[in-house]
DNA sequence: AGCGTTAATTAGGTGT
DNA sequence: ACACCTAATTAACGCT
């Protein structure tokens, strides 16, 4: 089968001097050299074609070029596989965000609702009304914590007011944490630095979780939440804290809104999170 | 026939 | 000028 492999080959070179397939043998000596030094000096390669036989039909630019060639395609398979691996984190990011942005779309149909029956309950109510609604709506909303203003409440006491405050914390969040998360991955077409982007987003409808940050930034999700529930862990790598308000719930506890200064969930980073 | 692989070619850049 | 490189492209071949 060799020989007639090699004899095709051979007939080939005769025939046609324009292309010619190196046989399995050739083939296995240069990887094995290229495996040993894949950019091999001229004078190398001229050792090769001495030393080894099976290569000594072959021109020293054929070998020039097959180094060449090998060289682009292991570059080739590195981007392919470079390029599945951020399909594969974006694809996940994609599932994740629109999960989130499909329960936002059914949390500000709830709020428009519940705003709309406040609105129709002052109308019809006298004005000395005792107002508890924020509670409830903070609660139906989010029920372990909630994202408010870094800057003072302007008003804390209407729905409306507080659901400002949440979503201006939440700008503040992402516009912090979008800039100093850690590991990054590159995004196609961008070189990796200070211009990739990644996401952090924040999770307010599950219950024992503060946040959690997903998309590019290479960390589990489950790693973050053990990080956020171990709250002794936050002063030791902790470089600022700052508890900037305390919402109290209806059933007893409280919602506080913490800005902090963190060194790096995993490596050496950065970060700042509101919880 | 279409497609993947790969040897060979070409263009443009770099270092000596 | 020359050798060599990368990147893009071409073309031959084998496989399905």
């Amino acid at each position: 089968m060799a020989a007639a492999l090699n004899s095709k080959h051979q007939q080939q070179q005769m025939d046609n001097n324009k292309y010619v397939r190196y046989t399995p043998e050739q083939v296995e000596a240069l990887e094995r050299v290229y495996n040993e030094c894949p950019k091999p000096s001229s004078l190398r390669r001229q050792q090769l074609i001495r030393e080894c036989p099976i290569l000594c039909n072959i021109e020293p630019k054929q070998i020039k070029v097959w180094f060449q060639n090998r060289r682009c395609r292991e570059k080739q398979r590195k981007e392919s596989f470079r390029l599945q691996t951020v399909n594969r984190k974006l694809s996940a990011m994609n599932k994740l965000l629109m999960e989130e942005n499909d329960r936002l779309q059914k949390q500000v149909s709830h709020l428009v609702y519940e705003n709309g029956y406040m609105r129709q309950q002052l109308q019809s109510s006298s004005a000395t009304t005792t107002d508890n609604s924020c509670e409830s709506v903070v609660m139906s909303g989010q029920q372990q914590q909630n994202p408010a203003a870094q800057q003072p409440p302007k008003d804390a006491s209407s729905p409306a007011g507080l659901l400002a405050i949440a979503e201006e914390t939440l700008a503040q969040f992402l516009s912090k944490a979008t800039g100093t998360a850690v590991d990054w991955v590159q995004m196609i077409g961008m070189k990796p630095g200070p211009d990739s982007i990644g996401i952090v987003a924040v999770s307010r409808n599950c219950s024992g979780v503060a946040a959690r940050v997903c998309g590019l930034v290479s960390l589990e999700p489950t790693k973050v939440a053990e990080i956020l529930k171990d709250r002794p862990s936050w002063f030791r790598d902790c470089r600022c804290l700052d508890v900037v308000s305390v919402i109290p719930t209806g059933n007893g506890g409280t919602i506080e809104l913490v800005y902090m200064q963190v060194v790096s969930l995993t490596v050496e980073a950065v970060s700042d999170f509101f919880c």
